[in-house]
DNA sequence: CCCGCTTTACTTGTATGGAAGTATGGCGTA
DNA sequence: TACGCCATACTTCCATACAAGTAAAGCGGG
């Protein structure tokens, strides 16, 4: 049983244990629709009941848990709703903003972003998926900050919840030779200066996960929810 | 046999405390800024601290507030940046939307937008700021409906809180009359199925923000912060 | 066996007391 | 007057006790 390693005074109780919960609910580790508890969790971390539940309250407004009152506290399910709403909301903020990118871009920018494509490819290679996943945040972030919104990105971080659990869930059924490739296309646009090509690139990029998502959700259909 | 669902033993006292400072936030009742205190709340509505602690945490999880440790609870100052962050999304967002009326426009729904200008139109004369704000969402939200993702409107909602507060402290600054030209002429470009200018039109609309904020923010800087 | 009631062991929700931290006004001192 | 210290009155945070509601096991009667 992992449980945080102490508790260190820096930071309020509360806020620690809903990092922690947070951590462990995106990476998977905690299943959507398993069962919480205030006195259990309390009990684990030893703590009191209080901070325990403010801790769920804030995960409950992020989407990631649900309290049923007098009846239990659940991690909360995938909403294949919420999931296809934030991969539109991606594609048509992403592709205004690789638009902003193509009409200023620069020799630096494009040697950062091939360097982050090496750095993808490795850890492809390694079948690091962690890594991956982290690297493939980190391609989009720089992205929108070449864009000058690095601050837009933050405020989808979370809505793109629910889309990280998926991708942690299911991240070895991905394809991650075919996401290189599309990141690939969607700089090599901009190396051209063809802004539209790199507008559909990365549309396309951002589709693929229509593709997917009805294959993931008839394999694990424990844990979404419409 | 379950009650209805949609029977609930009237909702937590937390959660209603939560709803009547949601409101009254947004509505500008409580100014950015302002003070507030669990004690003091508590007195007010006749509950103890508890409930009205953790509505507090949903209201800073909403960004409408702020909790200094052992300082006080604030009402939170509207931020610039997450204002223009909104909009540029509503902006990516609302455009690709427009698109996919536009190819699926029919006449019923010309005619709805037609009848939602007219309720606007009157309710600009007779100068009802709620009213007109309503109808405002209302008009947005038909479109996005009409799109086949009236649920992207909801996630949005999260967002647009920010701008919500804006619209209503501000409300008799804006140029009501400019507004429902607007919404005119993206009814118009739709019903001559032009969907490239449906799009322009709806992204020059979004952008009135960017002009109206600075002077907003000059005209009550202490209810703004970067 | 099967149905229905009752008991019981849970769950979250609320109230309250005290702990810890912060700001402020008062007072003494130079 | 000006400065520094300190008591005091706040604030949010955490722990604990109890209240209210749910669900399921247990049990008795048909």
């Amino acid at each position: 049983m992992d449980q945080p390693s102490f508790i260190v005074p820096s930071s309020s109780t509360a806020q620690q244990v809903y990092d922690w919960l947070h951590d462990r609910i995106l990476r998977g580790d905690l299943a959507p629709g398993a069962r919480l508890s205030e006195t259990e969790i309390a009990g684990q971390v030893g703590v009191s009941r209080q901070p325990v539940r403010e801790a769920f309250i804030r995960l409950t407004a992020a989407g990631l848990a649900e309290v049923r009152p007098q009846r239990g506290t659940f991690i909360g399910r995938i909403s294949v709703g919420a999931v296809l709403s934030a991969r539109l909301i991606r594609e048509a903020v992403e592709s205004d903003l690789i638009r902003m990118v193509s009409a200023t871009t620069s020799p630096a920018l494009l040697a950062q972003l091939d360097q982050q494509l090496e750095a993808q490819r490795e850890a492809s290679a390694r079948q690091h998926v962690e890594d991956f996943i982290a690297l493939d945040d980190q391609f989009h972030r720089s992205l929108a900050k070449a864009a000058g919104h690095a601050d837009v990105w933050d405020v989808l971080e979370g809505l793109k919840s629910q889309m990280n659990r998926l991708r942690y869930i299911t991240a070895r059924v991905f394809d991650h030779q075919k996401l290189l490739d599309q990141h690939t296309a969607i700089v090599e646009a901009l190396r051209d200066g063809h802004a539209d090509r790199a507008e559909q690139a990365m549309r396309l990029h951002l589709r693929e996960l229509l593709t997917d998502l009805p294959e993931i959700a008839r394999n694990k259909p424990e844990f979404f929810t419409k």
